[in-house]
DNA sequence: ACCTCATTTCAACATCTTTTGAGATATTGA
DNA sequence: TCAATATCTCAAAAGATGTTGAAATGAGGT
């Protein structure tokens, strides 16, 4: 990830409706969920809720596909890695230590 | 670091001329630059200079203190963790392995 | 007290982003 | 083909953010 591509993802993650779909996004799996299903557990109008997926899309964040009727969205988790990986490298160099109390105490949710 | 914090610094980190005094400022290490120096290195007018430093100040990333005419500022290195350890715990939930694999192993379900 | 130097503040302006609502497009089943 | 469903597109309005240059503040030296 380059300094272009961070600048977006932070634009994305920076706002409070696609930053929660993107929260919903990962949990959701791998399987993702309908762009209706995004719009109904945000309570928001199709035409706000599309715009902000396409932001997300653009960004690199999630992706979609389409399935019969609906146009299904899910997270990219490489591109989530990415940023974290140019956080902690290219923007904290070290100096910055996350959670080194390893992930499995993190993720045990 | 809660939501609100999280959006207040992508934010924060999605400007161009924010996310290099970052940078540099993480390079500058715990004793920090002053304003002035931080506007030289980024070709910068004073004022600009001034609004992003408030910009970042105010989100927590970076921090200032006067010595003599000088206003240093310098990196908040905790919150930059946090924001990491945010995307990784309440935004990736294990599943975006970042730098090390290690944590995809233990934690994908 | 006065003069610099370092930085911030302010208001006006320009620019970018988000929301809204109406209409367009694509897919399926009858 | 028609109606229904799901989603997208578009332009206008509203809102938020970034830039500029001039003036104000605050600290130190003479």
């Amino acid at each position: 990830m380059n300094e272009l591509q961070a600048l977006d993802a932070f634009a994305s993650l920076s706002q409070e409706t696609r930053l929660r779909i993107v929260r919903l996004l990962v949990k959701a799996g791998p399987e993702g969920m309908p762009a209706g299903g995004v719009g109904d557990a945000m309570g928001a109008s199709s035409s706000k809720i599309s715009f902000h997926l396409s932001h997300l899309e653009r960004s690199g964040l999630i992706q979609s596909r389409r399935e019969a009727r609906s146009i299904i969205y899910s997270a990219v988790y490489p591109a989530l890695s990415g940023l974290i990986e140019f956080l902690m490298k290219d923007c904290c160099q070290g100096r910055c230590d996350p959670v080194e109390k390893n992930c499995a105490d993190t993720c045990t949710d």
